[in-house]
DNA sequence: AACTCCCGCCACCCT
DNA sequence: AGGGTGGCGGGAGTT
């Protein structure tokens, strides 16, 4: 219905040439990407999905994919109808601890990599915590038992979090989809449940690989794709290289991070705040006053570049990707933005720093 | 050809 | 009934 028009001016063709249909602009990973650089700020605390839909020119149906990975590690919650409360990258450490408790009580601290058979759990019962349970008008599943059992039972939000859990508990770190979604299924053979489910890690993969908390690589041997988690330290080494082009002390910053978990006032304008900006070039014209209301990029990493090459020689390939803030804001485009997702979580490397350092103590 | 995974239909919940 | 949710899988884009 809406495949591009093709109606164009002999003209039009350059701008349309780099302007062509990509899937990948469309991509979970970068909607994710988007939706960071959207709400992560201090100043953010509830979202509407019409409101997020519309400020990252997507359906709702998109934003309801987005939301329910996220909720799964604990950076949104949903707080009623068609409303979330943003609770933040510095959630997720925590998080991330309490679905490894989690996992490792479920039986997910088994083998993965040949067929194992712990059972998944079907309950969306957590104790304790708030960030991981569902809201309080969810709990007491008063009505049906089964049936909505059974639609959660298969709901993003616990795929989610049982992908997660196998990394945290498994001794393995190199996970293929096809071995997450046989585990997920009770090592069921049923070819058409596990495409299905591969279909749904697919997308989970995305956003958590967006995210930077797993990436894609290759099963040792083979050319076979798999993911590998990069949680705790591998995170925060990579996150110090991300911009190591100007030191300086902007750790410093971060650390205090940490501390302003319930700072929702402060409605200051991030561009001062965030280090990653010192690490580029200075970058204005985008300093425009008040900005809040449209969606902008300016204050994150703008990243670019593929991070990988075919191949999975290492290579650290973290540099170069300055002038892509120029040109970022030249491409800059009112619904999705084409830029590669990376560098992210760059300012919250210090606060993660400590929060994976208690789970790796856990 | 195999791998990815976007897109949006439509079954399910709630009001 | 009406509208918000979100499972699901066809099939198109990538590798």
């Amino acid at each position: 219905m809406e495949k591009m028009s093709w109606i164009v001016s002999s003209q039009d063709v350059d701008a349309l040439a780099l302007q062509s249909y990509s899937r990948k602009e469309k991509s979970l990973g970068v909607l994710v990407s988007n939706f960071m650089k959207l709400y992560n700020r201090d100043d953010v605390d509830l979202f509407g999905i019409d409101e997020a839909a519309a400020k990252l020119g997507v359906e709702r149906r998109r934003i309801y994919d987005v939301v329910n990975i996220l909720e799964s590690i604990g950076v949104v919650a949903r707080k009623g109808k068609s409303l979330y409360s943003w609770n933040g990258f510095v959630h997720i450490p925590r998080s991330l601890l309490q679905l490894k408790e989690e996992g490792l009580r479920e039986g997910f601290g088994l083998s993965t990599i040949c067929s194992n058979s712990h059972k998944v759990s079907h309950d969306g019962s957590d104790e304790s915590d708030d960030s991981l349970s569902l809201p309080p008008h969810d709990q007491h599943k008063s009505s049906s038992l089964s049936t909505m059992d059974h639609k959660k039972e298969r709901s993003l939000w616990l795929l989610s979090q049982n992908f997660v859990k196998m990394f945290l508990c498994s001794h393995d770190e190199i996970i293929t989809l096809d071995t997450a979604a046989k585990a997920l299924l009770n090592d069921s053979q049923d070819s058409v449940q596990m495409k299905t489910k591969v279909r749904r890690l697919y997308d989970i993969a995305n956003v958590l690989s967006s995210m930077e908390l797993i990436e894609k690589t290759h099963i040792p041997g083979t050319r076979k794709p798999a993911y590998k988690w990069l949680g705790s330290k591998s995170l925060i080494e990579k996150g110090s290289t991300l911009f190591n082009s100007t030191d300086e002390s902007k750790k410093r910053v971060f650390g205090t991070e940490i501390t302003n978990l319930s700072t929702k006032r402060n409605k200051t304008d991030c561009s001062s705040n965030y280090v990653l900006q010192t690490g580029y070039k200075k970058h204005d014209e985008e300093t425009k006053p008040a900005a809040k209301s449209c969606y902008m990029f300016g204050p994150f990493s703008p990243t670019a570049a593929s991070k990988k090459k075919k191949n999975n020689n290492v290579g650290t390939i973290y540099n170069g990707r300055l002038q892509d803030l120029e040109a970022l804001s030249s491409t800059y485009k009112p619904q999705y933005s084409n830029q590669d997702v990376t560098g992210l979580l760059g300012h919250y490397t210090g606060s993660w720093n400590k929060w994976f350092a208690e789970l790796d103590r856990k």
